[in-house]
RNA sequence: GGCGCCGUACCCAAGUGGUAAGGGAGAGGUCUGCAAAACCUUUAUGCGGCGGUUCGAAUCCGUCCGGCGCCUCCA
């Protein structure tokens, strides 16, 4: 089966198929690194990841770029704006590049522990000024831009399809404009390419029309363009930046190149938090850092994947408690096979018995990942697959070949693909390595020995004083197993 | 005003023409020294309301109601 994609540009879902076949260049917009994180890029980067993932594990070879902006852009396309990255640097009384460096470095710890992988190429906005011009100065030679003031304007009205992602026309934008704002912009839609930089503005470029700095839409184009071609496969976002944001990337690159820019286009949806819009503006936004104080990152994850990439994701408190139950739920069926798993290794078996259809979850698992990233689909499979083995392995039927496969499928699947399963040493798995799992081993073959004299209250002591240091016991038909809290 | 999205059980959430996945919570039961975990049963004759198309609609069309997003920085 193959993979379908739904194309913001068709509005359709459509069979995906690459220009080059077996390889995939893939840009998504990248923060913008004045602040730490919150939620809304937890979901979009988490989304995306996963479709990367998937991408590999179809076979195809992924190129991944992810920029990073930081060059603070005004606040809109007219003088009055203030520049974000400069406006936090004032704040906390450092320069821009140390404000950048930091909240760049804070990205990527909180990605990292979402379980997001990282882009094969990060690159920064500041270190392509050059592309940048270079890309102006072809617009300026076409004719689709113009110079006022030390400002370079791209001027809408000479690009007949601008408006065919957004699917609003340049008349529609107009009506809704402010009236009363003055700008030396020709055409209210026209967006900047270069600004003249004021004297104060720290961040600044030469160029050939005198010092200033880049607009916000064109480090996009120059960074894809660059690292991907002049057509790439896909390049993905936030919803709200579809307009203007990659309107503009596409008027600015088609008409800079004469080639379409990008063939599929991917919108993630926005968050909500309690049923509210979570932007800036209004500064009810949840970082990551808090989130996690919380709740486990990739409880996070899995209940960001629970929803389709396309809906909204409201979070509330309620909510992230069921998730976080549900994936208890889960991983304690992967823990579980493991652990028997290893506990029976070396017994020899005959093959065969097995009662689960493997191999027809995992063909269901991935016909939903096929259907545009089906993810709360495809999660709706491994619980039912979880089910089957608490089923089987509560009766002690399964053998360790079997087990092993099923070990393998949820690696795989759950692993590999969704990213919501730890890698096999981490400590979720009591197995890193260190002097813990053995000592706890140790004494569960004590407390059952007690047990079996029928000592109870010194058993629950055992199990209460090591509740406390944050081990949980759990006495099964024949044997005890253990997990951290 | 323009463009667009959504409305599925107490909560979250799949399902785009064939008779309602999955998770959480609730109820009953099994197992168990207890606890925990797990398993079984159960919880929407109905998918915002009303019309229409169809043998058949949560799914398509119309309309009304309700919620939201973008049009200005934001993933």
């Amino acid at each position: 089966m193959a993979l379908k994609i739904y194309n913001t540009l068709t509005r359709k879902k459509e069979d995906f198929k690459p220009l080059h076949e077996g390889h995939v260049g893939m840009y998504v917009c990248g923060p913008t690194v004045y602040g730490h994180s919150h939620i809304g890029h937890g979901k979009s980067y988490v989304s995306f990841d996963v479709i990367v993932r998937y991408l590999r594990y179809s076979k195809y070879t992924v190129e991944y770029v992810q920029n990073i902006t930081d060059v603070g852009h005004l606040l809109g396309d007219t003088n009055e704006g203030e520049d974000r990255l400069l406006k936090q640097s004032r704040l906390e009384h450092k320069h821009p590049m140390e404000i950048a460096e930091f909240y760049t470095r804070s990205y990527f710890e909180d990605m990292d522990a979402l379980g997001v992988v990282r882009p094969d190429i990060s690159p920064r906005a500041t270190g392509h000024i050059i592309e940048q011009i270079e890309i102006i100065k072809h617009l300026m030679e076409k004719g689709f831009a113009y110079e006022v003031n030390g400002s370079v304007y791209f001027d809408v009205s000479k690009d007949k399809e601008y408006g065919k992602l957004s699917g609003r026309s340049t008349e529609d934008a107009e009506a809704g404009t402010r009236v009363g704002v003055k700008t030396e912009k020709r055409h209210p839609n026209d967006f900047a390419l270069w600004k003249f930089a004021e004297p104060e503005h720290i961040m600044r470029w030469p160029s050939p029309w005198g010092v200033g700095f880049p607009g916000w839409h064109i480090e996009c184009s120059a960074m894809s363009m660059k690292y991907l071609g002049e057509t790439f496969d896909i390049h993905g976002g936030g919803m709200d930046n579809q307009f203007p944001h990659h309107e503009c990337e596409i008027a600015q690159s088609e008409c800079a190149t004469g080639k379409p820019f990008v063939r599929h286009w991917i919108h993630n949806n926005l968050v909500t938090v309690n049923g509210q819009k979570m932007s800036k503006s209004l500064g009810n936004f949840t970082l990551l850092k808090d989130l996690f104080k919380k709740h486990d990152p990739l409880v996070v994850r899995f209940f960001i994947l629970q929803s389709h990439y396309h809906s909204t994701l409201d979070f509330t408190d309620e909510a992230l408690e069921g998730a976080s139950k549900g994936y208890e739920k889960l991983f304690n069926t992967v823990r579980n096979v493991r652990a028997e798993l290893k506990r029976r290794n070396d017994e020899e078996l005959p093959a065969g018995g097995m009662t689960i259809d493997i191999a027809g979850f995992k063909s269901q698992f991935l016909e939903a990942m096929n259907d545009d990233f089906n993810t709360p689909q495809a999660m709706a499979i491994l619980f039912e697959v979880a089910r089957e083995v608490n089923s089987e392995l509560a009766e002690a039927r399964l053998l360790p070949n079997q087990m092993k496969e099923i070990d393998e499928f949820f690696m795989e699947l759950g692993g590999t693909i969704l990213g919501i399963f730890p890698t096999q040493t981490d400590v979720r798995f009591g197995d890193d390595g260190s002097l813990e799992p053995g000592l706890v081993e140790l004494i569960i073959d004590l407390r059952n020995e007690i047990r079996k004299q029928k000592l109870w209250t010194l058993s629950d002591q055992i199990r209460d004083g090591l509740q406390k240091l944050g081990i949980v016991l759990e006495d099964k038909k024949d044997t005890t197993t253990w997990k951290r809290a």
